[in-house]
DNA sequence: GTCAAGCGTGAAACCGCTCCCGTACGTGAA
DNA sequence: TTCACGTACGGGAGCGGTTTCACGCTTGAC
């Protein structure tokens, strides 16, 4: 009992050589008459070349690897929706490897994935911090790199990133819009290293927009409305304890997160102390997670197209494949101001 | 320029045939010395065994499929953790091979993951219907599945499912130790195709324990207090309606909802008519999202052992890939009540 | 002393596909 | 007619591992 046709079986069917079943299938030259004949075959013995020899014979893994940390778990849905539709939209579609999703990525399997050639690709996505030196062995390795991030200090590798500063305009034209003049921002903090974090470069360009914004209506941010903690709902928490002991007068109306999970433990722990949101103080987050349109009142948010930019990531990545060439683009793209019921016109005082 | 050792070039530095050099690697024969010799060489030269020659000289693909249905994209990173953290763990790590997050799954991806054989085993998750042919030809195929479902009518397959109903009976022990005497349940229903729904089995399994734990403290909940919609958002919000045109009287003082999407959906809005939880009406959910601890009130919800259900199944999957043998075993796994804000005792009428 | 059993090793087949190269044929130009 | 060239196809090497098989050596039991 034969448990699957192989090439040698087609090519003896049809009466042809393994070559010519070959190009058939991969396009190559074939009589019209040939072709019918060998493609009639295939159908009848449901034939399907074997991925694993395919790759193996082609020198390749036939696999991407996608690296990313996510601790809330919020994003990696969003990107691999992206990923997935790319890659199976390509018949010559190559699969999502695996992925890290602990909290700080391990770098010791994106190594072995490259010394043991697993992949062809890799695609880092938002990782706090990443390894240069992980990501020059990748490049000698010949494997084509994307990186989701706000860095641009990387040669030889494709970078994608969100519009923050853009995004960071937006924002401060709407509360500016609303009456809202004393406005804070609370940054989040990317690792550098298992124990130390530093200001994120993505909430330093939002916070940039949203100064530049504010400024050219004259108004400015102080200093001591303007704080980076690390990116986690405890530090949204940790700002409201703050914010609470400010002085009716001088507390800002309204304030502006680095991502949704701070500006949502902001929002229910402020509303435990029965403070009314946007009554008593307005509240935008970043990134526009499953949870912000789910709490009361809905989160004022940024929309980032992550789906999109993973899409663009697996085609960055495939098309160096495809040229054997390193390509060190750089895309940006759109955000979209998602409002929701944390904002409102600033309190009559 | 030689780009990269392979075994040949081992063997020729240690002086032995290419077999010794795998029997090194994989563990056979082989006497010390020449172990130790091989084994420096192999160091020397940085030398890894290509993983894609190797799966096609096994006759593998070395990947394991993952499918899931995850509109909210909650459930992704919970699954994943666990099954990340089995393949990693051991040597022989097969890859998540890839992963379908759309509505409904597509059924055409999967097939052909089974057809060019790109897999080895597949893991079905939280999937609303499962295309018993699809999994039929991934048996013949020789390709071991593990289904992540409350559904165990299937064969040959192993079976991971949470204790649906030691956790409604846990809620309902709860709920009657607060006071509460009217109960609603709000179940979710499973999709059956591309348009129909039915009653969820995981759902079924919570009211079948919910009820249970009730009648035995004589507590029953009337027909007229069940209803069973779709597991989403919006089936909250719709219930929410029909909660708040209820008579305060008569309106159950605690809801359980089949999942958190629901929960929160109905807490939104009712609060948005400025109904208190629970001052007014107590919530309890199923799943604990990410979301559920990021509202105010946290959300009081029953929450399974996702991480362990993945790594679990990919142990099957590994084991029924060994063993060349597919396996009908059903694991449940335990689940714990995690008490949050949204429930209170019952208001003195 | 003989024989069987087991260990240690090398040679070579094998997995299924791609692709290089050689050949045969037909066509058009010199 | 001859030659060059492009098209169509077959033969077979090659990819880098694993595994089977054969063979030599050592050991122990009789």
């Amino acid at each position: 009992m034969k448990s699957r046709a192989d090439i040698a079986e087609v090519a003896r069917h049809a009466r042809v050589s393994k070559s010519t079943v070959s190009r058939v299938i991969n396009g190559g030259y074939a009589s019209p008459e040939v072709r019918a004949r060998v493609t009639k075959v295939i159908q009848k013995l449901a034939y399907t070349p074997w991925t694993t020899a395919r790759n193996f014979s082609l020198g390749r893994a036939g696999c991407v690897g996608f690296v990313i940390e996510d601790t809330q778990g919020q994003w990696i849905a969003q990107i691999l929706a992206g990923i997935e539709a790319e890659l199976t939209s390509k018949h010559i579609s190559l699969l999502v490897g695996s992925l890290v999703i602990r909290e700080h990525y391990d770098a010791t399997t994106v190594t072995s994935w490259v010394r043991e050639r697993r992949v062809d690709g890799l695609v880092f996505a938002r990782c706090g911090k990443f390894e240069r030196s992980l990501i020059d062995s990748a490049r000698r390795a010949g494997i084509a790199t994307a990186l989701i991030s706000p860095d641009d200090d990387f040669t030889g590798v494709d970078i994608l990133r969100s519009d923050n500063v853009g995004a960071g305009r937006a924002v401060g034209q709407y509360l500016f819009d609303l009456g809202h003049r004393r406005i804070a921002f609370v940054g989040g903090q990317a690792r550098v290293n298992a124990t130390t974090f530093r200001e994120s470069i993505d909430s330093r360009h939002r916070l940039d927009g949203l100064s530049q914004a504010l400024a050219e209506h004259g108004v400015k941010i102080p200093e001591s409305s303007i704080v980076f903690l690390r990116y986690h709902v405890d530090s949204g928490v940790e700002y409201a304890r703050r914010w609470l002991k400010l002085a009716r007068a001088r507390a800002p109306t309204a304030v502006v997160f680095g991502n949704d999970a701070m500006a949502l433990g902001f929002m229910r722990t402020v509303q435990s102390q029965g403070v009314r949101i946007p009554d008593e103080v307005s509240v935008v987050g970043f990134d526009d997670i499953p949870s912000a349109s789910l709490v009361w009142p809905g989160l004022t948010t940024v929309r980032q197209e992550m789906s999109k930019i993973g899409e663009t990531a697996c085609q960055l990545v495939r098309r160096a494949l495809e040229r054997k060439s390193v390509g060190g683009s750089v895309h940006q793209f759109p955000v979209s101001l998602v409002v929701r019921e944390s904002t409102g016109r600033v309190p009559n005082e």
